[in-house]
DNA sequence: TAGGCCATCTGGTCCT
DNA sequence: AGGACCAGATGGCCTA
């Protein structure tokens, strides 16, 4: 396989500018206004992004360590939170898991338009899982150079 | 209609 | 004590 052929094709499709972080940052920052932007930007979970969906879904990663303390945990329960400390805490997981989505969405972004043939956005996993395939190939690239 | 994807809620642990 | 993180459950939307 002709590497420049390969060097060509991966550059090209490198070409995102550096405003794009800066674009990245602003709109983290923005989505991370607790109260304001709660409700702004989503006000239902239907309402923010349905992307496009191609399951290709082999993942098995060892995502299973906490059952056993768990169920354990089930038997001595603490005493339960307060509703105050409870809502602040799912109000702060939204948060956090916005901010996650948001920058996959970035990261999706920073792929060559390759990856996603079919037109539809890519969906979370892939776009992990091809951001790997993406900077394996511009390490051996590199380390070929 | 089934199955995939997603956002959200919740209760748990870990860390500061 | 409280925040961050994690994983399971749930329900809505969308597509094949």
């Amino acid at each position: 396989m002709n590497m420049d052929e390969a060097a060509m094709k991966i550059l090209d499709s490198w070409s995102l500018p550096e405003s794009m972080f800066v674009e990245a940052q602003v709109s983290l920052q923005s989505s991370s206004s607790p109260e304001s932007s709660m409700d702004s930007m989503c006000s239902s979970p239907e309402m923010c992004f349905s992307s496009g969906h191609q399951d290709n879904g082999d993942f098995s990663f060892g995502l299973s360590r906490r059952s056993a303390e768990t169920s354990a945990a089930h038997k001595q329960r603490k005493p339960k939170m307060s509703t105050k400390r409870r809502m602040k805490a799912s109000e702060r997981e939204k948060m956090r898991m916005r901010s996650l989505a948001e920058a996959l969405h970035q990261l999706r972004d920073y792929l060559p338009p390759d990856y996603s043939k079919s037109g539809q956005p890519l969906t979370k996993i892939q776009t992990l899982k091809y951001t790997i395939e993406y900077i394996k190939n511009l390490s051996d690239l590199l380390s070929r150079a």
